[in-house]
DNA sequence: CCAGGAACCAGAAATATATTCTAGAATTAA
DNA sequence: TTAATTCTAGAATATATTTCTGGTTCCTGG
């Protein structure tokens, strides 16, 4: 069904490049979710509140996305790539194994503050897309961006320049802080007032922390 | 209110105590939302799915929670404060940092599996209690429990036992890896075949890992 | 003991929201 | 062109939430 709609929207979109307006219906519909979510919360994403926003018919909801929650899990995933894409690229222009920490962690953290609504919708609506009908194609993606992960560093943990855990845990021990901050401070105002400050603030004190947890012997500290 | 509820709880109780039912509705609900989470995902917790378990009219359940998500908010609200008893019950009982560390982690791991259940519907409903009418008085009690968690490490800290870090980002650093790995254990089948094994595993490594991470000089490896 | 008020509970009614359905327009390919 | 398919629209329907009215129980002051 990606593959169907994908060609769609690149014929349509090809075709109207010409014409006046760029209109495809699916990405309408998703950009308005996360404007409903940013401005008014999770709650906010429904059919009425979608179809007042970008103006689609409610039938045209429910063919693209088949029910409310069809919305919020189409949502959640295609962040979800584009974070991993984000982090992926970074991982690979890494060598040593420090850099390699280093990478995750500040382009997951880079991406928070680049993205602040996209990612605070992330938190917000993981329960709920996990538990959807996307739920297999979830824990398939979150299993693909681990085992990644646990790949690249599999090579350094043989030679005992990364500690010997067990590679369930590698992922957890690696980003499992950084993420906790920036849910952290995105659940309070943004760049807003009384919040916490900018996870860009501690991007060094991150990229280290997440080092010596991990970090093999005789390379424990900078 | 909590504080009229309860006494009104407590002067029941000690009621039908000698009774026959020692019906608490409030509780009954409380209970019958989690079951309903727990056995049919978070969208099964409606004034409908709720009622027909516990036999509450809806006229009771609004009376109590004012609305479906106020059910969700206040069972969040309840088991947030059971956790944090638990881990800063565990957390006083330790004199050295390390064993503030490895009391905080394991204590917080513990919790999780002796009550999946409730774990489990922490980390889906955080989303949407963080955005119901108790957001303020969540964010307070994370806020308190998180600077408990500093209190006890300042002093630790000023003697150079524990890194200098920001007293913003020591929670993330100590929790954050073994909230991340719980949550992943949890969203696949607790106890069940195809998952992750069971955080209790790893609490070495956790508890460990947390260490490493905020580890003064000289203190770095075990 | 006896008002009288407040908390509590029940279930019908009203409201809001999600979903389905039918029909038609736009697009594509043969 | 035409037949098939995708896409859109909006009314009709089904479900869910919330409100409302009335009654019961429990406590409290007189």
């Amino acid at each position: 069904m990606a593959t169907r709609t994908s060609v769609a929207a690149v014929a349509r979109a090809s075709k109207s490049a010409a014409d006046t307006e760029p209109h495809d219906r699916r990405q309408d519909i998703l950009r308005a979710a996360l404007a409903c979510a940013t401005e008014l919360g999770l709650e906010a994403v429904s059919i009425e509140g979608v179809r007042a926003r970008c103006g689609a018919s409610v039938g045209s909801i429910y063919h693209h996305f088949g029910s409310r929650e069809g919305i919020v899990a189409a949502l959640y995933v295609a962040l979800f790539q584009r974070q991993t894409a984000a982090i992926e690229a970074a991982l690979q222009e890494a060598s040593t194994p420090r850099e390699g920490v280093r990478a995750l962690v500040l382009s997951y953290l880079d991406w928070v503050v680049a993205h602040p609504d996209q990612a605070r919708f992330m938190f917000q609506a993981r329960g709920l897309a996990t538990q959807s009908s996307q739920h297999n194609a979830l824990t398939e993606q979150a299993q693909r961006r681990n085992q990644a992960l646990v790949d690249w560093f599999a090579p350094h943990q043989a030679m005992g320049a990364v500690l010997p855990l067990p590679c369930e845990l590698l992922p957890s021990l690696v980003m499992g802080p950084t993420q906790s901050y920036c849910r952290a401070w995105l659940s309070a105002g943004d760049g807003g007032q009384a919040g916490l400050p900018s996870p860009s603030r501690f991007r060094e004190e991150l990229a280290n922390a997440a080092w010596l947890a991990v970090a093999g012997e005789g390379h424990a500290r900078q």
